[in-house]
DNA sequence: CCAGCGCCTGGAAACGTTTACCCGAACTCC
DNA sequence: GGAGTTCGGGTAAACGTTTCCAGGCGCTGG
């Protein structure tokens, strides 16, 4: 026993009485002989033997290991999507590496580029950005990857994206429609994809219901509880009477901005957020925000991922019994892109997919309408 | 090019006319001739090779991956213990594979099992409670395994614990030193470890303090918000004017039902939650938090872990700089156990060790003696 | 009864490394 | 100048599987 004294193939065919290609073919369910069959299970039981892993990777190509890079693990969305991720991989029977970039673009490559040390079979990445170095990383990826994320239109990369212009557009309707005139937005890094995108739903949606637009209302900042709190902070003194947020934690900073000050929610300022997180229903009062689906994100990224790995079933059968069900549809929606893949390299390459999810509205009672309401009561 | 084109080791030898072994040894950092060197850097670097991280394995015997398994990903505690170990695993040139058990024990044996698939170098398990079949297959993992959790006396696994006793005491005289006196306790499951000890520290520290133990004041629920708010509500009428809960989350959800009922936070009852989550800090007030150090058992484990995996150096060699360095010395704390490991098998096999996380009162808000205190600008 | 056809089985190659072993050349030291 | 030493590099084995290929045997059908 040179290894670790662990029963090898070998092993079993020795005392079984079998060639190791015997063994291999009855543990794999292959067809064999009664008493074959019997003697190779009997051995392996007693030597309680248990299939090297790797070696069966090196000969097969592929581990059956996933990878879910993501800027920060601390990140409630992130942590939706992971639980997502994990759940569906393991269910196909999967396992999940799990990255953390850190935020920086350097290492979203290095990620992209290691994907060639056959360490994993597949690759989900949120990107915080995407450049040029990217786009070049993810066309010559070694294996299938996913990106979370708005990719520009003619990359040859399955994305899922979330659709932050319609979920703005969401958040600042029902606003107006709750009698709020005066909008306010905390919003990101404006120089995102998704920052920008927030920020054409919230203005489009203040057009459509007949708002004026107020530079003063809006703020830029980054992410975060305190950049929250000071934004709102700054955005006080052009009187608002409500709040947009670009995510929760900047929300429920801006709420203890408020509630420091003494001022109520939502009777003097509604608040949103957005991405529904774990924090929304969390927060005091209880945060109506707008669902990204993150989750939803997660589950169809990881669903698309082995699809491509699988062949051609597994994933998009399920009914994915649940809340998300109604977004279903939400394939093809939103924008004019999707085109086909360039008919460079591959030929037979399946075509790209992007999936957008929609977004959802959860109200709770940091808008409601009028004092205590039903969903004041809490959650 | 049979495999996916991918040059291996053996197109390098051919394209610099060397062998194999020498290509293995130039790029291992083996000594060379200068221009044989130079010759396989060269061929490498143009073919754009990367080594097949899977044969490695295979030949070498390990995977350089790391395992963790919780009962969750999505509990707070779980995701700082993720991004502290992600952190040093990576920083150490391991990848971290995470594992979901949802709670199930049975899962948490099948992962302790699939260690001899040798997928991983080495384990760190969250065990939800601890069975005689869990120290059995502990005893007998085919890979080194840290335990986050506390453990029977005598069993040869490392461990890191957090001492909820000291925790619990913590909060209860925080609270009596603010001035309350009528201290409730909302405690998680009481079948547990950790369910048990909270209870002893709080008993014994209300014993400490000389106020009277009324069981009408204590209620036991399972983990989640609205379990909190319905047992706030349940021991609202025995007249507290404080309360305890066993985790963040629970202590929001007392919150929630306090504030929902029209009552004032800390003015009408101060609240203390546990784990000084992220959600601590979000919580409105700011919520005074026990921390038992989840992010610092998560790098204590990993340490211990690599400790085991590398030999005898890496691990406890850094100072730890940061706000827990005071932890340092929490090591053979609290109760007399950590017993050499029985001389059954291995013989020369180092010591088990055991650390424990020393907790730490996190005060906020939600405790302030008077009204409005410094902390309660926020924080 | 014999040819032929399947089903099982074993041998051996292959996946891509690392490494033990050995051999040849160059160098040093008497 | 010859022997001993050192260094570098090549050959091949090994890690534990899966799978291709052939061969053997038993059966069926003519």
């Amino acid at each position: 026993m040179p290894n670790g004294g662990q029963p090898t193939i070998v092993s079993i065919a020795e005392r079984a009485g079998v060639s190791i290609a015997s063994v291999s073919r009855v543990l794999n369910g292959q067809g064999a002989r009664r008493d074959t069959t019997e003697r190779v299970r009997r051995a392996a039981a007693e030597l309680g033997y248990v299939p090297n892993a790797v070696a069966r990777s090196l000969k097969g190509g592929r581990t059956r290991q996933l990878t879910f890079a993501v800027p920060d693990i601390g990140n409630p969305v992130y942590v939706a999507m992971v639980r997502a991720i994990q759940a569906v991989a393991k269910a196909a029977g999967y396992r999940l590496l799990l990255h953390s970039t850190d935020a920086v673009a350097e290492d979203e490559l290095a990620v992209l580029r290691s994907l060639r040390d056959r360490t994993s079979d597949g690759l989900i990445l949120v990107p915080i950005r995407i450049t040029e170095a990217h786009i070049e990383a993810l066309v010559e990826a070694a294996r299938p990857v996913v990106v979370i994320g708005s990719l520009p239109p003619g990359v040859p990369v399955d994305s899922v994206r979330a659709d932050s212009v319609a979920g703005a557009a969401l958040a600042v309707r029902h606003l107006h429609a709750t009698g709020r005139r005066r909008i306010a937005f905390v919003n990101g890094p404006s120089d995102t994809v998704p920052g920008h995108n927030r920020e054409r739903g919230y203005r489009s949606a203040l057009a459509e219901c007949g708002l004026p637009h107020d530079p003063e209302l809006v703020a830029h900042t980054d992410f975060g509880v305190d950049a929250g709190a000071r934004a709102m902070e700054r955005l006080l003194p052009a009187g608002p009477d409500a709040v947009f947020c670009a995510n929760d934690q900047l929300a429920l900073g801006a709420s203890h901005a408020l509630l420091g000050r003494g001022l109520r929610i939502p009777e003097d300022l509604a608040v949103v957020g957005m991405d529904d997180s774990e924090l929304a229903k969390l927060g005091w009062p209880p945060l109506t925000s707008v669902d990204l689906g993150s989750s939803e994100r997660g589950r169809r990224a990881v669903e698309l991922l082995l699809d491509r790995l699988e062949g051609h079933r597994a994933a998009s059968v399920e009914p994915h019994a649940g809340p998300e069900a109604e977004t279903e549809a939400g394939e093809a929606a939103g924008a004019p892109e999707a085109p086909r893949a360039p008919a460079g390299a591959g030929a037979e390459r399946a075509p790209t997919r992007t999936s957008t999810a929609r977004p959802r509205l959860v109200v709770r009672a940091s808008t409601a309408p009028t004092g205590a309401t039903e969903a004041m009561r809490f959650a």
